[in-house]
DNA sequence: AATTAGATGTTCT
DNA sequence: GAACATCTAATTA
């Protein structure tokens, strides 16, 4: 049970599917307003840079928001989506390649009590962080003061655990981004089978049909 | 169980 | 001014 921070040698690799693959069963780490808060990755999406219409450094585009996707693998990439939602963002690949895996959902492993105070819930349930705003906000991540934290720091990190087996995931398209013509068809969504900690289960018609 | 509407603010056209 | 990598409560069935 050695708990090993991850560091650039993970996250610079090139490809970004891999990489949110891997990311699936590690834990997040945050240690924000002092309170220590753990939790396991179920859930996530991969966002490959410049030639992804879904990704938001699309074409290149380069403005405040979106310049931390250019930085190197390793910082956190975090935005405030529709007005009220802070999303959290893993920056990949080597300076300039604008990958980032978004972390979607998350299973409580440590400091529930903090977690749940921050929700405003009674009791732990999938609905306290599953979903990527929701984890966010259990975990006390926020956009004007964790955008372009580094994660080899001691705020926000993520140590690692074994790799889930292809038969351990399942695929499917990303969330919310019908907008991206035919790149909203990508299947680069992936979250732990069996597991409740997930913002929308595939359903079974729809797991044999698209893939 | 499934669908809908409203909240909210930053970004980009 | 429109769109947006969403969530929740209320409404319909």
């Amino acid at each position: 049970m050695s708990a090993t921070k991850l560091f650039s040698d993970f996250y610079e690799r090139p490809d970004v599917v891999t990489i949110a693959k891997e990311l699936l069963g590690k834990t997040l780490v945050t240690c924000i307003d002092g309170f220590y808060t753990a939790a396991r990755i179920t859930e996530v999406e991969a966002y490959a840079g410049r030639n992804d219409k879904a990704c938001h450094a699309n074409g290149g585009l380069r403005t405040a928001r979106t310049e931390m996707m250019y930085a190197r693998g390793g910082m956190a990439y975090v935005y405030l989506c529709y007005g009220m939602h802070h999303l959290f963002n893993v920056v990949t690949n080597k300076e300039g390649m604008a990958d980032a895996v978004l972390i979607r959902a998350v299973m409580p492993l440590a400091g529930e009590e903090h977690m749940l105070q921050r929700r405003g819930k009674p009791t732990v349930t999938k609905i306290l962080s599953s979903g990527p705003a929701t984890l966010s906000q259990a975990l006390g991540i926020k956009t004007k003061l964790h955008y372009g934290t580094d994660l080899a720091g001691e705020l926000i990190w993520i140590e690692d655990a074994r790799v889930l087996k292809p038969e351990e995931i399942v695929v499917s398209t990303r969330i919310g981004v019908d907008y991206a013509e035919e790149d909203a068809l990508k299947p680069w969504r992936f979250y732990q089978a069996d597991m409740p900690w997930v913002s929308k289960k595939l359903k079974q018609d729809q797991l044999l049909s698209e893939f």
